[in-house]
DNA sequence: ACCTGAACACCGTTCAAGT
DNA sequence: ACCTGAACACCGTTCAAGT
């Protein structure tokens, strides 16, 4: 049969699609394979194995859709550090469970400690504190978006009870909780003036 | 063949005892009809699916490890509510991901809300305020814990990079991220005074 | 460098039928 | 009430071999 003959890149541009039209329970190596029309065991010869390869997407999509955050005084950086990650997230079909995910196992989404401690540089804040800040901050994002996005496909698919809708909205939970540990580092920024 | 009849409490028992043995990847409903001496389609008559019981699992752990939380002043209350969270979570093999997940879906693991929200009953806060809270407490120690577990089983199997282990320990970072929380709640409850 | 063919050892779920 | 038997439609991964 015509072999078809991908680079790494293609596959994972693939995978992005996949994911975000199926969702990541139907981003499976076959499925992703049958859409490159290359049998599975072709997908090894770019990726050891599965997590590699959800690495890879996980990275592509903070590549694709996570903005630097504009200057300005270090809290307003930090808001905007942790609410450009989220909509980054949910920008893609379960991106946030994905990039959690990956970010947990360590294979990747490295990037996303960076975007936020940066913002911190200028706080005063010690390093120890700097690291704690952000992943307060990035354990946070990732609980909230994917809550968020499972909560959203659970309403979707399935029996969708509405009156469990929170009557604030997603997105100002989510402003009123980041804003909570931004005071929280803010205490501790004042007592160092 | 000598049909074995097990209850509901049964199965539930003996998944909790699959999950901590052999984690969650390696509780299937094959697996788990296997070590109940029966054929996988039994299980389907005490659950109409596989979440339904992973559901039930993540409710029998929290009855047998979340202990109630101490009397007290509410931030006293509400440290100790996350922190026991936290360590019931650690208890189990793959605890952490399998009671957030439950939760996400909104099928089970409803119990841990109640045991957060209680400790800020006579906080001064309002209903909206303390679900927010809450809501941003569980997120941070699902997070925190999930992160920790997978970190650890990712570290155990497979490559283990020391270095990479926060010089910290991860209980004293859980513990001061937990803080910036707390202050941040704190922030709030001194406004009302 | 990239792919096929074929296999291995698994999954969750359904459903008619048995006791 | 609880279980079997048999099937359906899938998984991830390996590995020798092909071009």
């Amino acid at each position: 049969m015509a072999a078809v003959r991908h680079r790494r890149g293609d596959v994972v541009a693939k995978a992005v699609e996949v994911l975000d039209t199926y969702g990541l329970a139907d981003l499976t190596m076959r499925r992703l394979a049958s859409e490159l029309d290359v049998r599975p065991s072709a997908l090894y010869h770019h990726f050891t194995n599965k997590q590699y390869l959800l690495a890879a997407v996980a990275d592509e999509l903070l590549e694709r859709s996570l903005k630097p955050v504009e200057d300005g005084p270090w809290d307003a950086r930090l808001t905007a550090a942790a609410t450009g990650l989220r909509e980054s997230l949910l920008a893609w079909r379960d991106g946030a469970e994905l990039v959690a995910t990956v970010h947990a196992f360590g294979l990747g989404a490295e990037k996303v400690d960076d975007h936020v401690a940066v913002t911190l540089e200028d706080s005063g804040l010690n390093e120890a504190l700097r690291r704690v800040v952000t992943r307060t901050v990035l354990h946070y994002v990732f609980g909230h978006a994917t809550a968020e996005q499972t909560h959203l496909q659970a309403a979707s698919a399935g029996a969708l009870e509405s009156g469990d809708d929170m009557s604030w909205g997603a997105g100002q939970e989510f402003t009123a909780g980041l804003a909570l540990v931004v005071d929280g580092v803010r205490a501790r920024v004042s007592t160092l003036a």
